[in-house]
RNA sequence: GGAGGAAUAGCGAAGUGGUCAAACGCGGCAGACUGUAAAUCUGUUCCUUAGGGUUCCAUAGUUCAAAUCUAUGUUCCUCCA
């Protein structure tokens, strides 16, 4: 079945837009934020854990499931929805972060990208070709072109030559892809150079994507480089197609990038964030491991609805935590992710009552204490 | 009763004359994490007023110098009776 997005309003004082995604016989609202699964599994959750928090979109990555299990047995298995009985929408990254975080800039060239296997050692070498295919053959809803996420920072001269190979691969990936129900979404980059972004964006606009991403950033920049890469792109993005900032999950960037016109995000950061001990309050991040908690019998946060915040204590998780225990993980990513969600939701009624800009204020005193 | 062996920081364990406040691991205390090579990684962990001070079972020695060599004692382990 066919994911579709519908522009719904939009904020006449800031970007921020409001908008549904329907998606076998189910409708979402956005902005909303995607959890992320790399490796067909929301780290430590269960797909009906993910459902009772509200999960709508989740994420899973083309490069680590073509390594294992193999396209093959996923499309064997009926597609990626049956393969981990996940029913919602599911994105596949292209394999596009890992030529950031696994190849070196030599392993970089116009026909693709070079990698080392980590698993066995093997050179595998991934083309924009190759990433459509392997994401049709997982059958996700939205396929992502491959693009080179360039690290931060980088030289003019690099990036100009950057978005240029990102362009070709969009619209070579774009040459190779079926009729079919899956979407494919265009990525911009070009760095934190305004002229750069403009004309990523406008180009791979050129090429007619169902929707488009924000690619670049969540690379080690500071916060105002990341807004300022933000709006150079999004300016100029069509208002009807949906527009997604690739890799970003800081509460308060979530905050500020839906005031410059982005509709869904993902990142690991609830999940992993979790399995390191740490957990998202209203009163800022709190890492639970730390000795005060030892006897704290308060819920993570007295705010939250979630599972782990309607049961279980900071001092219980703690004990879980600190040994290892994999149910603390779990309790944690339950509450992280079901954080992020229930921001999400306050995001859009703010959106609504056209008092974004009083609500980040807000949220920035309660979160940082200041 | 006899014969061997061992005692090192919170724990385990290296070190067997100077480069030793003492490797390493665990535990403890903190920190980082952004389209996940991450249930991972980093720092720190005798005391300190930051100048130093006090350590390697105890005591007494040898030596310019001892965790390291000697003597005695204490405790523990193994084997034999």
């Amino acid at each position: 079945m066919k994911l579709k997005f519908e522009l719904k309003y939009t904020d006449k004082l800031t970007a921020s837009r409001l908008g549904t995604i329907t998606y076998n016989g189910k409708t979402y609202e956005t902005p909303m934020f995607m959890p992320v699964g790399t490796n067909a599994t929301v780290k430590t959750l269960s797909p009906e854990e993910l459902k009772e928090i509200g999960s709508g979109i989740i994420l899973a990555n083309t490069y680590h499931l073509w390594l294992r299990p193999g396209e093959d047995i996923v499309a064997h298995a009926g597609n990626l929805h049956k393969f981990m009985n996940y029913d919602g929408p599911i994105l596949t990254d292209s394999g596009g972060y890992q030529v950031f975080s696994l190849a070196k800039q030599k392993d970089i060239t116009e026909e693709g990208v070079k990698f080392k296997n980590h698993l066995n050692g093997d050179t595998l070498f991934l083309t924009p070709e190759k990433s459509i295919e392997i994401q049709q053959k997982l059958g996700s809803d939205i396929m992502m072109s491959f693009d080179e996420c360039v690290k931060w920072p980088s030289t003019y001269e690099y990036v100009e030559k950057s978005v240029e190979r990102t362009l070709n691969w969009a619209k070579r990936g774009k040459s190779v892809k079926k009729e079919n129900d899956q979407l494919l979404f265009g990525i911009v980059q070009g760095g934190e150079y305004e002229d750069l972004r403009k004309h990523s964006a406008e180009e791979i606009v050129k090429m007619d994507f169902d929707g488009y991403s924000v690619g670049g950033t969540s690379v080690g920049e500071d916060k105002p480089t990341m807004y300022k890469m933000v709006e150079y792109s999004t300016k100029y993005l069509p208002i009807d197609k949906l527009r997604y900032l690739m890799g970003v999950g800081d509460p308060i960037d979530l905050i500020e990038n839906v005031m410059r016109g982005i509709d869904i995000f993902d990142c690991v950061s609830p999940t992993r964030l979790a399995r390191h001990g740490h957990a998202y309050t209203k009163h800022g991040k709190i890492n639970i491991k730390n000795s005060k908690y030892k006897e704290d019998f308060t819920p993570l946060d007295e705010t939250c609805n979630c599972y782990a915040c309607k049961s279980y204590t900071k001092a219980y998780i703690r004990h879980l935590i600190t040994n290892d225990e994999t149910f603390g993980a779990r309790l944690l990513s339950i509450h992280n992710i079901n954080y992020l969600h229930r921001l999400m939701d306050e995001i859009r009624i703010h959106v609504k009552n056209g008092d974004m800009k009083e609500f980040r204020d807000q949220f920035i005193k309660d979160y940082y204490g200041k």
